[in-house]
DNA sequence: CTCTTATTAGGACGGATGTCCTAAGGTATC
DNA sequence: GATACCTTAGGACATCCGTCCTAATAAGAG
């Protein structure tokens, strides 16, 4: 096989590993295992743990922005595009009870070990955070943009959290509801 | 030294090391390590790496325990209980912001590990949702209590996050302030 | 002081991990 | 078909981990 597709497999492989598992519980073997390689071709692409958490990273970032060009060619106004990100938690809601939100865990856990990549790992949350304040701009809020679309990332985040500990999808959907008729309120405020 | 000493020496560095650096990535020798004993002791007091977590977990409970007393005795009013209860994400703004919370970081990592000690763990969520649902019951807010404690946790916990990603003292302060003032629209609402 | 029990230190063990090396197997070019 | 390069497999390595055992020490009771 090419260099090029094994990589990409062992990047897919690893990407998912990482978030089911967690980074530091995720072996070498596990993802050779999982893409069905040999431990000592694997070194072969990757030096170090560290660089395949680098690719992970990158190719994450990479998948995130082809989703929000996505959504703009999807959705015709700011407020849909919101509502779209806030829609992750009810899209992805049997992954994220188990696994939590990728980002989050991803940073959370990076923070805790000291990991070099952590500041890669937060440059997702900045790009969903600057997707967001254009669209909060884009609904005449150019002034607090910023501060709103934290408040999205937070909320989100948090019932990420709490989906995780109770797994209990009438909150989950009760409390995006919530954030989305927020987010129509801020629109209203336009002007 | 008697061992009751000795044990709760251990747990209460394991809490921190469990904590900072989280569970998995802490070692028995750190753990004796930060306590000053040998490894071999070590064993005397927990038979495995499970139990000090059983035993931290079970600190943890109680120790919320007795603060969630303590701020019954301190604030006279529901509201008031409410916002000292996210007060937390200021009153240890810098220890959240590099670590995130004790309590979401380990269910989180827990969950992923698929531990046996995750339904422990949540069981420190649960303590603070039916105290946080007392308050709001308290507050002529009996028929969805749970829901809107349920609300303040993840509110907490994705402040917490975001906090822990960015470093932002002013996000902090702003969401929490955002969030009493919330707290106090719910009481208005009572009649 | 003596004997028993409680507590400690230190190290052995099997296994897993990240890293690295080397030899073999494919593949393409001339 | 021969040569050079790309890709793979399998294992060696030093290290660390959780667990467990044993012998020495401290403490307390009679």
């Amino acid at each position: 096989m090419d260099a090029k597709g094994t990589r990409e497999h062992i990047v897919r492989a690893a990407d998912e590993l990482f978030y089911k598992q967690g980074f530091e519980h995720t072996s070498f073997a596990d993802v050779a295992g999982a893409v069905g390689i040999s431990r000592g071709n694997f070194y072969y692409h990757f030096k170090t743990k560290d660089d395949i958490l680098a690719a992970v990273i990158a190719a994450r970032i990479a998948e995130r922005r082809r989703m929000l060009d996505q959504w703009e060619a999807e959705q015709d106004t700011p407020a849909g595009r919101i509502r779209r990100y806030i829609n992750i938690v009810i899209a992805n809601e049997t992954d994220i009870e188990d696994y939590g939100c990728p980002v989050g865990t991803l940073t959370t856990e990076l923070a805790k070990l000291g990991h070099g990549c952590m500041d890669s790992a937060t440059a997702i949350f900045t790009l969903f955070r600057s997707w967001l304040g254009e669209q909060f701009t884009a609904l005449g809020r150019a002034d607090d943009a910023d501060d709103l679309a934290m408040h999205v990332l937070a909320a989100s985040q948090g019932i990420a959290v709490m989906s995780q500990a109770y797994h209990d999808r009438e909150f989950t959907r009760r409390e995006a509801a919530q954030l989305c008729a927020w987010v129509d309120a801020q629109a209203a405020k336009e002007e």
